[in-house]
DNA sequence: AGGTGCGTACCGAACGTTTGTTACGTACTA
DNA sequence: TAGTACGTAACAAACGTTCGGTACGCACCT
């Protein structure tokens, strides 16, 4: 069920996302959509829930120490590096346009920021403690401002992904956590 | 026409545009939208050109001088800081759903994506000479990171409009362009 | 000057398709 | 027997698109 779902979503965007579509994926009928989902706002949650999975369970590069290359590390990974991850941010990108005309779904999406910099946080933190950013440092501005450039250089990747290839995209990043450091 | 096409963008986003919605908001037939309109993808390349325009022409800060501070201004003229601007940017970003899908739109979004950069481009190239920003600084890297920047908080603003008021998202910006400085 | 022809502008209705949703039937299981 | 797990069929609504018809204006002809 996970799996058709998301095959449709890879495939055509939360904007492509049917009941029909979804029953095809998987060789069922819609009868057995509507079993499990009283509505489509429900069938839309669940394919959030199963984006929000695929995205915890994605294959990550582990932080190899606490601070700054852990923060690096962190942001690297949601970067549109391989075609899944690309295929990934395709999805949430596109999860995006419904977010910001349902007030559920908007709400569901700011948590879901939310989470994310409190994920980055500790990092920041330790790059502190690590001396590899200045002790003044305000560490939720810090925060917002690296999921910032990580979310736009995602944008800029998906539609272009000839200029920003995996390299460069690693560059630009490594560029501004440099910047950060300001006093290296 | 271009009036109500606007409002429909506003109201329901480009996932909510149809030729009856365009035709109720202007109090006409449907009729009237498929004579100037061969197709629904004209009607979108429409709305597309509607918003471009908008953007345009929308009140802009003008650059006080070139440079860092040029820059500063196009980077907050951007930025969702008044009513206004938030819903042209949740135009453009809920745009993309339907851009990451078609291929034709993808191209258009990449376009505009470059037409960005390269408008962006003489104000760093101008902060370099006057000083604002070191020699050797990577001209194309550095108007990457300032673009995804800023859509990168654009997007967080849109999700999170309370906890990125005007003044944080300023003083966000103002931070970015501090670190990239380096050299004060 | 006055009729005639024709393109443009638009309405209103209908078409076929796709959508979400509902209802009903059937098989299996406990 | 009761309940869960589906399939099948139909529904109304909304969609993009097509089409016949009307009104208007401008050129042309006699």
């Amino acid at each position: 069920m996970s799996e058709a779902v998301w095959r449709v979503l890879a495939a055509r965007g939360f904007g492509g996302l049917t009941l029909r579509a979804v029953a095809a994926e998987m060789n069922a009928s819609t009868g057995l959509l509507t079993h499990y989902f009283p509505s489509k706002k429900a069938l839309i949650a669940y394919a959030l829930d199963v984006a929000d999975e695929r995205t915890a369970t994605r294959p990550q590069e582990l932080p190899p120490k606490p601070g700054m290359d852990g923060l690096r590390t962190a942001l690297t990974n949601v970067l549109p590096l391989t075609p899944e991850a690309a295929a990934m941010n395709r999805v949430w990108v596109s999860s995006w346009d419904g977010s910001l005309a349902d007030p559920e779904l908007g709400t569901r999406e700011r948590n879901r920021y939310e989470g994310w910099r409190a994920r980055l946080r500790p990092h920041v933190v330790a790059a502190i403690d690590n001396g590899d950013l200045p002790p003044e440092t305000d560490v939720d501005e810090l925060v917002a401002t690296v999921a910032a450039f990580t979310h736009g250089i995602v944008v800029q990747a998906l539609f272009d992904p000839g200029r920003f290839p995996a390299a460069r995209q690693k560059a630009l990043l490594d560029g501004l956590l440099h910047a950060l450091q300001a006093g290296h």
